[in-house]
DNA sequence: AGTGGGGATACTGTATACAGGATCCTAAGC
DNA sequence: GCTTAGGATCCTGTATACAGTATCCCCACT
């Protein structure tokens, strides 16, 4: 997160160290993301250290974070399965990242420096080129740091700490429902009504574009419901 | 908890039976909140597994369970220390607070079922007669168990999940205060906006109590504040 | 052929052991 | 007397080891 956050001229050998639990946990939050553990599959610690060069414990305690995070869920003595999102864990989804990212982008038309909003401009930049140019990894990436900015121009650490595993969730959903909506207007609506300052009109084209969004997924969900009816 | 909560005729040998590590988180918990270990304090693993007969693992674990819930803050190799709740971490409890709790009060509005509101409607009760008396204490737990049903009364997992951690640092917050405030007129009110069935009646009501509850803990902290003014 | 029991197996839960980094104290130098 | 280098100590990070429980498979019995 912060390297080096405070005293700017100090030496700060091996800032980068992050513990063996910390970077197993993104690798390992990184696969069911990119579905290389689908829903229902178990992670089984033995398995996932050997594979890993890793003793177990980092393993476990990645296991723990993941669960706190809500991707995976673990059964006592049974061990954790990669969680499977119902149609009522994606609602509950959207209910409260609504609630959350209207209070963001309330907060963020507030507190906003311009330069923080310089950087915003900058990734919507990026998403209009990606845009152009057909490429919709890069335009997924986009989005997904365009939202995460936003956040941190909240200037709310508690809301940010809320809201990154629950955008990590979503991003998994958009990423299984296939190729990234063309959300630039609407980000770029967005973003003007946060950087006009406007705390009332930040937060109904907040809600407004969670609303959207919401309706997107579910009638993708809907969709791949009707090709695999009962998978 | 939830002990034998579903399948009541199944028989289920050993129901209640917890790792370890829940048992010591809830136990560090509740010293957290008691105040056994105020702010600044470090919580070392090896004391903490000696003290309580258990090895260090599940201490470890526990200790990375309470840091998810916000309790407190562990930096690399160097362990675990209680946080200190800044001006601004309060505000930003609040802030994610009121706007949960406007949500889960829509929610419980249109979702509660008769049977739910009349349990809420009997802690009301309990919180009355522990306010006749005098009863801080019971008085304190009434008002806790309040928020814990209107939060079942949204009927929203996610919700709960991330709302129960939250609530609990503010009853920390309040409890570091002093003595409960009555709240009871307060409550009731709500209530009633919720079991009228009114979405936007019960939204209102819950954000006026959380603004009401946010200007209490501010005076109260400017108080303190006062009275000690660099500790 | 179907069902129930017994044992093997696989995995989690917990304990112990060891390595390396951070802190603190002491002592030497200025 | 103050500062700083060195080492001892403490504590976390990680690995290994053992115990106990759940699952599964196979075989015997009905």
């Amino acid at each position: 997160m912060s390297r080096q956050a405070d005293a700017p001229g100090a030496f700060d050998i091996d800032a980068d160290y992050k513990p063996l639990r910390d970077r197993v946990r993104d690798e390992l939050r990184q696969r069911i993301i990119d579905d290389v553990y689908p829903a229902g599959t178990r992670l089984v610690e033995t398995e996932i250290a050997a594979q890993l060069g890793v003793s177990r414990l980092p393993v476990r305690e990645a296991i723990r974070a993941l669960e706190s995070e809500g991707f995976v869920k673990t059964i006592p003595r049974r061990g954790a399965v990669v969680v499977e999102l119902s149609a009522q864990d994606v609602e509950e989804l959207f209910d409260v990242r609504e609630a959350l990212e209207v209070l963001a982008s309330q907060q963020a038309a507030t507190r906003a420096t311009k330069a923080e909003l310089r950087r915003v401009r900058s990734i919507l930049t990026r998403a209009r080129k990606a845009l152009d140019a057909g490429d919709h990894i890069a335009l997924g990436k986009a989005n997904e740091a365009f939202h995460d900015e936003i956040l941190k121009l909240s200037h709310n650490t508690l809301l940010q700490a809320l809201l990154e595993p629950l955008q990590g969730r979503l991003h998994w959903l958009l990423r299984q429902t296939g190729d990234p909506y063309d959300l630039f207007e609407e980000h770029s609506a967005w973003f003007e009504a946060i950087a006009s300052g406007s705390a009332h009109l930040a937060a109904e084209r907040a809600r407004e574009h969670a609303r959207l969004n919401r309706e997107i997924v579910r009638k993708l969900l809907a969709e791949r419901h009707r090709q695999t009816p009962s998978a």
